[in-house]
DNA sequence: ATCAGTTGTTTTATTAGCAAAACATCGGTT
DNA sequence: AACCGATGTTTTGCTAATAAAACAACTGAT
C-alpha cells in the first residue's frame, strides 16, 4: 500500500527552510556584528525588509525571537536550541558528503543545507557517532576509509538515475 | 560570511515534494492497479480530488505526466526518469539509516522521505556507493560495521542539541 | 533647520499547495 | 426514465513566503 501518512509528515514540520534560515542569520549576526535587526537579516538573506519583517514578527509571536527596547533581535532559549541542532546537523552532514563521500564543498554545502532542518534528532545524532568513529583514529575506520576511497576512483561514472531500484543492492553478490 | 546564495537554492529546486509524490504515486499506481487516473492519485495521497487536479494539470503542462484519450494518466519519459532517481535515492537513504545507523524503519522512512527529493544525484550516486560497499562482504567493511555498532551500544544517549558546534568532531582526539 | 539615507512597517500582489463546495459528466441499477 | 455513485474540473478561500511600493520615524551631515 501507499505509504499515504508518511509523506505527509513533511508539511508538519515545526521549522520550515526559512525560518530555519532567519533564525540561524540572526545567530550568526549575532556573531559578527554583535547585533541584528531586521534589515541585517533581510540582508543578510538577500530578501526584503518587508519580507523580513513579517517572518520575524511570526517569529516574536513563537517565542522563538525576542525584540530589544529599541528593535534589536535576539534568539530566545527555545530559538537558541533550534539554531544549535540545526547548525550541528548541517555540519555533521557537510562534513560527512565532503569528507568521506568526497563530493565538492560547494555541493556538500548546499545539500546539507538543503536536509539540516529536516533530519531528526534522533538522525542527526546517529549520523554524528557514525561520522565521529568513521574519522577517527581506529586503524580499522582508517582502514575502512582507505578502501573505499580507492573503490571511488576505480568507480566508473554512475549512470544516474537508475532503471530497477531492486537491483541496486544485488549487484555485490552477483 | 552569510552564505547568502546557498540557501536559496532550496526553493529553485525543480522539483517540489509535493511533486515528486504525484510522480511517484502515478508510478506505483501503474504497478498496482495497472492505471492511474486523478482520483487514484488523490486517494493516494490522501489529497481531495481538486487538489489533485490542478497538481496534475500543471505536471502535464511540464511535459512530465501524459494523459489517455479517456483521463488515464502516465508518466512520460522525463517524468519517469524523474521517478527513477526519487526511488533510488529514498532507498539509499532508507537502507543507510535502518541497517547502518539502526534507526527504526519509521524513522528511516519519514526521514528519506524528507529527503529524497532534494539529494543531488551526485550525492545520490556517491552515498550509493558508500553503502553498497558498507554492506557488502568485504572483510574490512564488515569489521567496520562491526566495531561500529559495538561502539553505538556503549554509547550514552546522546543529549541533543549540542551547544558548541566546532567541538563536536575534536572530542575523539582529546 | 533641512535634506538624505537608513530603518521598520504595512499594504498589495504573486506563487505553491492544499480544502471545500459547486458543477457537469458518465455508468450502471432499478 | 430516474436515480445513484464515481469521476474530473472549476471557483473560492486559506497559509507560507516572497516582492514591490508606499509610508513614517529616526540619524547624521551640511
Amino acid at each position: 500500500m501507499m505509504a499515504s501518512d508518511v509523506w505527509k509528515e513533511y508539511e508538519s514540520n515545526e521549522i520550515s527552510h526559512s525560518v530555519a534560515h532567519h533564525l540561524t542569520a540572526i545567530h550568526e549576526l549575532m556573531d559578527d556584528l554583535g547585533y541584528a535587526r531586521v534589515s541585517d537579516v533581510a540582508r543578510a538573506l538577500e530578501i526584503t525588509r518587508g519580507s523580513a519583517s513579517l517572518t520575524l514578527k511570526a517569529l516574536k509571536a513563537r517565542g522563538l525571537v525576542v525584540e530589544d527596547h529599541n528593535k534589536f533581535l535576539k534568539l530566545s532559549e527555545d530559538g537558541r536550541r533550534i539554531v544549535d541542532s540545526i547548525l550541528a546537523k548541517r555540519a555533521v552532514v557537510r562534513k560527512f558528503l565532503n569528507e568521506v563521500l568526497k563530493l565538492d564543498e560547494h555541493q556538500a554545502e548546499v545539500d546539507a543545507c538543503k536536509v539540516e532542518h529536516l533530519l531528526s534528532a534522533q538522525t542527526g545524532g546517529q549520523l554524528l557517532h557514525f561520522v565521529r568513529f568513521l574519522l577517527s583514529d581506529d586503524p580499522t575506520a582508517r582502514q575502512f576509509l582507505a578502501e573505499f576511497w580507492s573503490k571511488l576512483d576505480q568507480n566508473e561514472e554512475w549512470q544516474w538515475p537508475v532503471q530497477d531500484v531492486d537491483q541496486l543492492f544485488n549487484l555485490e553478490s552477483r
